[in-house]
DNA sequence: CGTAGTCTTGATGTGGGTCAAGTTGCGTGG
DNA sequence: CCACGCAACTTGACCCACATCAAGACTACG
């Protein structure tokens, strides 16, 4: 890992200005002459489903975005105990600590799809935070945003039973999937597996197999193999999703 | 809430130059001039233990610091079930959103202990935000530390035991509040009952009971009344918390 | 069309919740 | 200073939602 031969360096083809996520990731906050100052440092690098970027406890430190796939950050026990402390979708940003040497890293970091990364550098990536506040100002606005969330899972970690929990689950994943896309259509793909959502929402797999079977049983969800979600009673989800 | 009367102007005795938390709190990123812009803006509130300073769902909006207690972030269900997704203590920031109007308040903000506040109306901080970069920055770096706490305490809530969870809280309250104080003393009081240890960890009032017992029967916690913690075994604790 | 990984379903077990008394500690008033 | 009353805490008995253990059933890919 970060090791050996140097990523490639962004193609011409492959420039900020034609990126996915140039205005949807925190490079929105910069004009066209600062995005070019990253531009210079911007590398690429794929993983397939199921590689790790980083290990817990790893000082690897560089930042970045990821530009396509789902990531997931996970905390282990010895004792193979799991909880996945947070999704990575497009355009979220990665990297941890903001000045100096990175910080140990609390979680690993896993490719859930096939991943695309845009990565920069940490020491050159801190000059251009220094040199750009609104940068920082949209960093910041990310930070509050991750943070509301990590609370409103607190809660459904804390006090939601089984059935709420499956239900918020499927909730948010129409709200982070289906506007990726297409607006229109409800349907999308859970790109979890059964293991991954119970380490997530702190269930047993068999738990969530129950609870998405009683889901479809009912007609709240109408699925097409075990990820691909049909469509979804947004209505009866909220209801039964609790507080 | 936030109505009538205007909160006291700061007075000359209670400058932010010789403010407790001058230094410590998101202000310390200030110089003697910037200060300055703050202090003519500040007012100090004070709620006695228990009172609620902010509803789920309001939208008051003012910034502020706490310079003196412990304060509980809570969310809410109808049916009484309830999760405390923070603690806020001595010199920690308050505030939602960073631009244009308070967006709703996700969690009410109740007073544990009495509580002092240090309180800036929304808008001139907001101005002053603008022009000092390095408050924001101080701003990020605070947002970074409690989301990595709460990820932290996404783990124990989704996957500890209630074992793990009573000496996981021993410890935190070990790290908040012994520091506050005097260094050397192993002594402090938890400023949460037991109902509220119960939220703050996702567990029942009378599960944390038994473990506090356990704690106390085995030797690793020596209590005098139920909030006064004389000693602790921090290696035994540690071992207790899990991962 | 075989086989390995993933998912579903069923049977049983248990950690922590619920319900119900006690007990302790503390402020208040006599 | 003591008696009372109330809230907070502890302890015990019982229960249930979800975990665990154990087969099967899909499905995808060679």
């Amino acid at each position: 890992m970060h090791s050996g031969n140097p990523l490639p360096r962004l193609s011409a083809s492959a420039r900020c200005e034609g990126c996915a996520i140039r205005h949807s990731s925190v490079c929105g906050a910069l004009s066209g002459d600062e995005i070019a100052a990253l531009n210079a440092l911007a590398r690429r690098k794929r993983l397939a489903a199921g590689e790790t970027y980083l290990m817990e406890g790893d000082t690897a430190g560089d930042f970045g975005n990821i530009t396509r796939g789902v990531a997931k950050l996970v905390r282990g026990a010895e004792d193979g105990r799991l909880q996945i402390v947070g999704l990575l979708f497009q355009s979220d940003f990665v990297g941890s600590g903001l000045e100096g040497d990175a910080p140990e890293e609390a979680s690993s970091i896993e490719a859930v799809t096939d991943l695309e990364l845009c990565l920069f550098p940490r020491k050159p990536f801190q000059d251009v935070l220094a040199r750009f506040p609104s940068l920082e100002h949209r960093l910041l606005k990310r930070a509050l945003d991750e943070l509301r969330f990590a609370r409103e899972w607190m809660v459904l970690l804390g006090r939601k039973t089984a059935e709420e929990r499956v239900a918020t689950f499927m909730l948010h994943m129409a709200r982070r999937l289906q506007t990726e896309g297409c607006h229109h259509r409800e349907s999308f793909d859970i790109p979890l597996n059964r293991a991954e959502i119970a380490d997530y929402i702190g269930l047993t797999l068999e738990t969530v197999s129950r609870q998405m079977t009683k889901l479809r049983k009912d007609g709240i969800v109408v699925f097409e193999g075990a990820h691909h979600v049909q469509s979804i009673d947004h209505a009866r989800l909220v209801e039964r999703a609790g507080f």
